[in-house]
RNA sequence: GUGGGCGUAGCUCAAUUGGUCAGAGCGUCAGACUGUGGCUCUGAAGGUUUGCGGGAUCGUUCCCCGUCGCCCACCCCA
């Protein structure tokens, strides 16, 4: 027996159709907002992603499937800013129109071990806005992710927001906290030991309870903020209370991986247990430029599809049945049928048939089961009137109908396909 | 990478302190006056005999070890 590897899902029919639901709906709310798909392929050269995300980050360390072909090493990719920042460059995207905003979907991949909401192949869905630092633009990307779960009417949800600044502001931070705990190392956790080696702002969001006590009593708040990192945080601020999206700044809240500045955020819901993460993102400002770019601001954040749907209403959305069943009994009404079944599709309306030589009561269950609005049956009584019974599943009534009339009337009742 | 729990028919679960043929519900299929579904009733199929491999035992689904997988947490992240 074949079994899919670890972490890994198959989305079955009925759940593929809450995929659709929630796709169609973030494509809707993307588009209101200008964004553009992209396509970028999933397998990337690995060094793009060690360069982007960090050479010491955990995605890069010890999550990354990695492909080697021949001298190459290629990767899935485990995240897609890095891919798409790489097409923008490759492309020339920048040349023709240098602000581009872009939408993707599709399925990430990291070698972590599975739980609640945390798969090796995941999905994201995304946006990038390339070639802008204006403040106004991460309003515009957080209440664009706000909007989206209102959409998909998930509630209980919290905005999490915090700034890290710019390059050397980070770089100030990162010297304070290397001053300031210096001599309380042995107090944190054993993680946070190892963090405050090789990615010291991971240990302001450490959870432990003794951690986060020594954080707090060194009081940092905005102080590593140059004046421009702060007015461009206050006015992030003052954008988001504008269009009333409700946040919360947490000082600290520091993202994991390397190519974030300024703005970052994170939204978080309660029922997802341990991974709480619905979606996060943040700025950008020196990734473009550092793979070889134009020096322009970036912003981009993802949701995780999974997520969503764990948090969306738990049962499956059965689809409403659009469709006509046709049962034909013996082999006249067979032919003809096939032959109607292939004019109802003709114009637009979802028809099938059965296709197990069941019996009439057998193929009116397998009808009922599939949930369908109407049953054509063909037999030999319609043949001789040139008729078929049209029978209406949902109040049980059913009545003859000429064949030429069938297509306007189903037309009128059906939802057609274009 | 670390820790804990779990693994029995398609699905959800049962099986007294290890001891007659491993059960139920749901689902599936077939019937209930010969061309009519959804409700009800009746019946049947379905487990290579309990993830896989070993061990202890007169004997184990139930004990021990290993392995694989799932779940949860740590970690990490969306």
């Amino acid at each position: 027996m074949w079994k899919k590897i670890p972490g890994t899902k198959d989305i079955l029919p009925e759940e593929a159709y809450s995929w659709q639901k929630i796709e169609e709906l973030t494509r809707r709310i993307f588009s209101l907002y200008n964004y553009q798909e992209i396509r970028p392929p999933i397998i990337e050269e690995e060094s793009l992603f060690n360069r982007s995300l960090g050479k010491n980050t955990e995605i890069v360390r010890k999550q990354m499937f990695v492909i080697r072909n021949k001298e190459d090493l290629y990767a899935l990719r485990p995240e897609g800013t890095a891919s798409i920042v790489r097409a923008y460059i490759e492309n020339n995207l920048d040349k023709q129109m240098s602000f581009r905003k872009f939408y993707y979907l599709g399925p990430m991949f990291r070698l972590e071990r599975p739980q609640k909401g945390r798969l090796r192949q995941f999905h994201h869905i995304g946006c990038e806005a390339i070639g802008s630092s204006d403040a106004d633009l991460d309003v515009e990307l957080i209440s664009l992710a706000d909007k989206i779960l209102e959409g998909l009417s998930i509630a209980d949800y919290q905005i999490q927001l915090n700034s890290l600044g710019c390059a050397k502001d980070k770089a100030t931070l990162t010297k304070i906290l290397q001053k300031e705990l210096k001599a309380k190392t042995k107090k944190l956790c054993p993680d946070c030991q190892n963090r405050f080696k090789t990615n010291t702002l991971r240990v302001l969001d450490c959870k432990k309870e003794t951690c986060q006590e020594i954080i707090r009593k060194l009081n940092l708040q905005d102080t590593h903020l140059c004046s421009e990192c702060k007015l461009h945080f206050a006015k992030v601020k003052a954008g988001l209370d504008l269009l009333g999206v409700n946040y919360e700044v947490i000082p600290y809240l520091v993202r994991g991986l390397d190519y974030y500045t300024r703005t970052v955020f994170e939204i978080k819901h309660p029922a997802l247990g341990a991974q709480d993460a619905l979606a996060a993102g943040g700025r950008y400002d020196n990734l473009v430029r550092e793979l070889g770019g134009p020096d322009v601001g970036a912003m981009g954040f993802a949701f995780g599809m999974e997520r969503l749907l764990l948090v969306r209403n738990q049962k499956p959305e059965t689809r409403s049945q659009n469709l006509v069943y046709i049962i034909s009994l013996g082999e006249e009404a067979k032919k003809e049928s096939l032959k109607l079944l292939a004019e109802l599709r003709q114009n637009g309306i979802p028809a099938d048939t059965d296709y197990e030589g069941k019996s009439l009561k057998g193929a009116l269950r397998a009808a009922n089961d599939l949930g369908v609005r109407y049953v054509l049956i063909i037999g030999e009584n319609e043949l001789k009137k040139n008729v078929v019974t049209l029978k209406d599943m949902t109040s049980g009534e059913q009545r003859e109908i000429k064949q030429t009339e069938l297509i306007s009337y189903l037309t009128e009742r059906l939802h057609k396909v274009p």
